[in-house]
DNA sequence: GAGTTTGAAACT
DNA sequence: CAGTTTCAAACTC
């Protein structure tokens, strides 16, 4: 059954239009399309009152699931969509050509529970295989809101086939949809073809036909998705999700369907007020929230997802919010061989993924989702690295510019304003690290780094890199080799800057960052691989490491510092041109050099602790022996030895010896009192120590 | 510390 | 891609 009428077709982007599909569309569709699902379909889709409905597997399709991911926003103007219950979202129609989803029942509140959950119902035709349009997600009236900046031929057009609004409407799904029109903007939603064709099998194992899945997932906020799958017999896909709560980013993952029919690419605008928040986007994995209701073929061709705020168990990235600067965040990461992220502000962002193949993977043809409105930008990268294309950004309204990164290809995002010559190029940077302008002119955007390089984004130094893939052909810079910054210099070749270092004429600071950004221009344009870390992982399946180049050593036999291998405590690989190589794993040389080198090194750890032993004790009798006239610390009994107990003592044994003269005592007497006397002395002194000790210890704890 | 050796990177 | 040059670190004395 289709739902979707020809003119509401037609009026889609023709990028948008599966062709295949079309061809099921019925042609006598009245202009105002209404779409009732086929009431001796047994797949119909359950409503809240009917079929119950798991939380965690809403299979309301069972034909091959498309999936979108999104992530909501947190805080103020996130992408609420919430409700107490599952709440089948309609797609409504609207005075001008939006294609709006609402909520048949309006729970939903800004700051959603981690229990609420929001059923989408989307239109999906036997023939319309993707549905675009700008995305408005509005949690006031708890709208989605399609192909907002709908073209005003559209709305012409609409309105000329009396369609305006067209409504399509699933039986019992309260769907509606608006006439969409060709705004020429980003695709954002893919929707499935009716279930005739080859599903693939969801995580149960059970074979499903197409249908798309719509998954939130929230970063930064505990979230889950639950995906939906809109029923291919009655051609609706709903959209839920489940503990849907306010994040701070949002992630739009869109899995194709497995038809033959070519997937392109959909990026959907959506006008989420997000803030200043970050949107990243990524496969994910099984530590994702986003449950991915998909069949193993689909999950082997899932990268792992980068998300933030905790949602990947692995990769964790840390958003790092790159305010302040309008268009460039300028970050040195020592030690990553690029210290530099930069925020690119864009209008907009397109991004295309190829078209799939037929398969019944969903995620292999997944397609990249930029999801863009005026207040946000969203982009995300769905499309596996390998098959995905980083296309250039479509301009749409404003000034803000989402660009998503590809995972093959490492970029490096070039400043716009010190180099504007280069273009952005998103290199070294996590795979799914997405970089938001922040909306509202704000210019603040988000880079998703690795954790570990977060305590150091507060270094100041600030600069770009830039990969020489993607770049124009750099003029005038080639002779930044003969400047104080080239390969030959440890720093710069790590990417860092020159910091107590003994460089002469050193440009390798941030008094030279414009000669630094050509410098690193120039070696990327020569190597791409210039800053990246010369030790790597091998093969895959190798847990050694291996030099990425591996070495060339000539004379050194590879067993001196000389050989970067030997250098880094790895063995030479067949990647290494050496010669007389004695760098393996059987080498005696190396196995001698290596017992000499471990003994040398117990050695030194053994005068190490020594050292450190005999210090210690050292200090320890400095300690014991030096009195601490100061409160605290080890006081003896002696510290209380001052002048006044001095004095004390004393004449406590002259009136002892002044006792024993008026008593008569012989001398031997007198001494022996005299003594007996000094003893009580010392006894009351070290009385008096011990309880002066406990009672600072009492005091000080 | 100066001089030599070495190999990576730059250059042709 | 190969040969040469440049360079700085590693090494030796």
């Amino acid at each position: 059954m289709d739902v979707v009428s020809p003119e509401l077709t037609s009026l889609l982007p023709d990028e948008i239009m599966d062709t295949e599909a079309i061809q099921d569309i019925p042609q006598s569709q009245p202009d105002r399309t209404t779409v009732s699902s086929d009431p001796g379909d047994n797949t119909s889709v359950p409503m809240e009152t009917d079929t119950p409905v798991a939380p965690e597997n809403l299979g309301l399709c069972s034909d091959a699931p498309e999936q979108i991911q999104a992530l909501t926003t947190s805080t103020d103007s996130a992408l609420n969509i919430c409700s107490e219950s599952q709440i089948p979202i309609s797609i409504t129609s609207t005075a001008s050509p939006l294609l709006t989803l609402k909520p048949v029942l309006t729970t939903c509140i800004a700051t959603t529970k981690t229990t609420d959950s929001v059923t989408g119902t989307i239109v999906t035709t036997g023939g319309l295989q993707k549905l675009s349009a700008p995305f408005t997600i509005s949690p006031g009236n708890h709208q989605i809101i399609l192909n907002k900046v709908a073209s005003s031929q559209a709305t012409e057009a609409a309105k000329s086939v009396g369609t305006s609004p067209q409504i399509i409407k699933q039986e019992g799904q309260k769907l509606l949809v608006t006439a969409i029109g060709k705004s020429g903007q980003p695709i954002v939603l893919q929707l499935p073809h009716t279930g005739t064709k080859p599903g693939v099998s969801q995580t149960s194992g059970e074979t499903k036909s197409q249908a798309p899945q719509f998954k939130v997932v929230a970063v930064g906020g505990r979230s889950e998705l639950k995906p939906v799958i809109g029923g291919a017999g009655n051609q609706v896909t709903t959209l839920q999700t489940q503990q849907l709560k306010t994040v701070q980013v949002t992630v739009v993952s869109v899995a194709s369907p497995t038809s033959n029919a070519s997937q392109k690419s959909v990026a959907l605008p959506v006008n989420v007020a997000l803030g200043q928040q970050i949107l990243t986007v990524q496969q994910s994995t099984s530590a994702s929230p986003v449950k991915l209701a998909t069949s193993q073929t689909t999950a082997q061709n899932i990268k792992p997802v980068q998300t933030v705020g905790g949602v990947q168990g692995s990769q964790f990235k840390t958003i790092i919010p790159l305010a302040t600067q309008p268009n460039v965040q300028q970050i040195q990461v020592p030690g990553s061989r690029f210290h530099y992220v930069r925020l690119v502000t864009a209008t907009t962002a397109s991004s295309t993924g190829q078209p799939s193949g037929p398969t019944t993977s969903s995620l292999q043809t997944a397609k990249p989702m930029v999801v863009s409105t005026g207040a946000v930008r969203m982009s995300v990268p769905i499309v596996p690295a390998q098959t995905m294309k980083q296309v250039a950004p479509k301009p749409l309204t404003s000034a803000a510019q989402v660009v998503t990164t590809t995972q093959t290809q490492q970029r490096l995002i070039m400043p716009a304003t010190p180099l504007p010559q280069i273009q952005p190029n998103f290199t070294n940077l996590p795979p799914g690290t997405v970089l938001a302008p922040a909306p509202g002119g704000g210019n603040v955007g988000y880079a998703v780094l690795p954790a570990q390089y977060v305590t150091q984004l507060q270094q100041a130094p600030f600069v770009t890199l830039a990969s020489s893939s993607g770049f124009p052909a750099s003029t005038g810079i080639q002779t930044q080799a003969r400047l104080p910054l080239n390969g030959y210099c440890d720093c710069f070749a790590n990417g860092e800057f020159c910091n107590n270092c003994n460089c002469n004429n050193c440009f390798n600071n941030l008094e030279h960052e414009t000669e630094r950004l050509k410098a690193i221009k120039t070696c990327l344009d020569r190597n791409p691989e210039a800053f990246k870390p010369k030790i790597g992982k091998g093969k895959e399946g190798e847990s050694d490491r291996r030099h990425s180049k591996g070495c060339n050593c000539k004379r050194s036999g590879c067993l001196k510092n000389y050989c970067e291998c030997y250098e880094a405590k790895i063995m030479c690989s067949s990647i290494c041109k050496c010669i007389g190589c004695k760098n393996f794993e059987e080498s005696p040389e190396r196995k001698t050099l290596m017992h000499l080198a471990d003994a040398a090194e117990v050695r030194v750890q053994q005068q190490t602790a020594a050292k450190t032993k005999l210090s210690s004790q050292i200090s320890d009798l400095l300690m014991r022996t030096t009195p601490i006239i100061s409160s605290g610390g080890g006081r003896l009994p002696y510290t209380f030895v001052t002048k006044e107990v001095l004095e004390a003592t004393c004449e406590c044994l002259l009136e002892q010896a002044k006792k024993a003269e008026q008593t008569h005592q012989p001398q031997a007497e007198a001494e022996r009192m005299i003594l007996e006397e000094f003893g009580h002395c010392l006894m009351r002194i070290i009385s008096s120590a011990g309880k002066a000790k406990a009672d600072s210890a009492s005091i000080s704890c």
